[in-house]
DNA sequence: AGTGCGACCCGAACGC
DNA sequence: TGCGTTCGGGTCGCAC
């Protein structure tokens, strides 16, 4: 399940493969996929290149000469490069081919991923991109901008460090692991933190997200990046995951608990 | 405005 | 063995 981390490897990966060669043909197989008009999606590329990769939050951001590509992997979206006359996997719902005859294709076998293509000067009111919230390693990701965001947050600290315009880019399996780090009750409500506890998660997010990026990821059930890269970071895991394993620190089994539907491990002892 | 929750998907895991 | 059911996960949109 790709999460900022692994949508980083993405875009590096992909910048190295298909930047700057001219794209001759879109061909979409799953069309809710498609946030924007399905027509122009197939023809609005066409004699165009990518000629960057951009990247807010977990979004990655085609960039052409006059559109932006915005692509949300969710759950399980992945890209592959394959020769065109190769076979379409089932999960294949978007493929790009080049005047080389190579092909871009996205794979997504939850077909919960999202693409939208929009014109460049769209950008900034596009509003999955625009509300997007500061990300780790950020140098305005501090405690007094967490506490002005958590002020009148009355949820469970977890349920908020999951809102991409606070922090952009934390998932599920990344909060677990920044609460554990931060000492911090998943439980907790968002406006109790204390500055000590809102530079813990600064801190952690950026420790956490700067290993994981370094790392390729973190794989859990069907994550490769489109080389075929394995993502490492599953070996720091400390708490996602590990229900009833000793905590590193104090022993106490880690425990699993839902918080806002989603799954949330913690030590009871380390994060009272 | 903040909050809660269903919808979107389908493979894996589980129950019988 | 096989069939039916449940679950999960990020985001959006709607109801309150």
């Amino acid at each position: 399940m790709p999460e900022i981390a692994e949508v980083e490897t993405v875009r590096n990966t992909l910048k190295s493969q298909i930047l700057n060669k001219k794209i001759t043909k879109v061909e979409v197989f799953y069309e809710p996929m498609i946030e924007s008009n399905i027509t122009s999606f197939t023809k609005d590329l066409i004699n165009h290149s990518f000629i960057d990769i951009k990247r807010k939050g977990k979004w990655l951001i085609f960039e052409t000469e006059d559109r932006y590509l915005l692509s949300h992997l969710r759950m399980e979206g992945k890209f592959f490069l394959k020769k065109s006359n190769e076979p379409k996997d089932k999960h294949e719902h978007v493929i790009f081919t080049f005047q080389d005859n190579t092909t871009l294709r996205y794979h997504d076998t939850r077909k919960f991923g999202r693409m939208n293509l929009i014109k460049k000067e769209e950008l900034a009111t596009t509003a999955s991109i625009a509300k997007q919230g500061l990300e780790p390693g950020d140098k305005n990701l501090t405690s007094s901008y967490l506490l002005t965001k958590f002020k009148n947050k009355k949820l469970p600290i977890k349920t908020v460090l999951l809102d991409q315009t606070i922090i952009s880019g934390l998932g599920n399996i990344y909060v677990n692991e920044v609460l554990f780090y931060a000492r911090i009750n998943p439980l907790k409500e968002a406006s109790k933190l204390t500055k000590e506890e809102c530079d813990l998660i600064v801190k952690g997010s950026n420790e956490i997200i700067t290993e994981a990026i370094k790392m390729g990821g973190t794989t859990i059930k069907s994550y490769t990046s489109s080389l075929g890269v394995t993502g490492r970071f599953q070996q720091k895991l400390k708490v996602h995951k590990k229900e009833g394993e000793p905590c590193s620190i104090c022993n106490t089994p880690i425990v699993n608990i839902k918080i806002g539907g989603r799954s949330t491990y913690y030590c009871p002892t380390c994060q009272k």
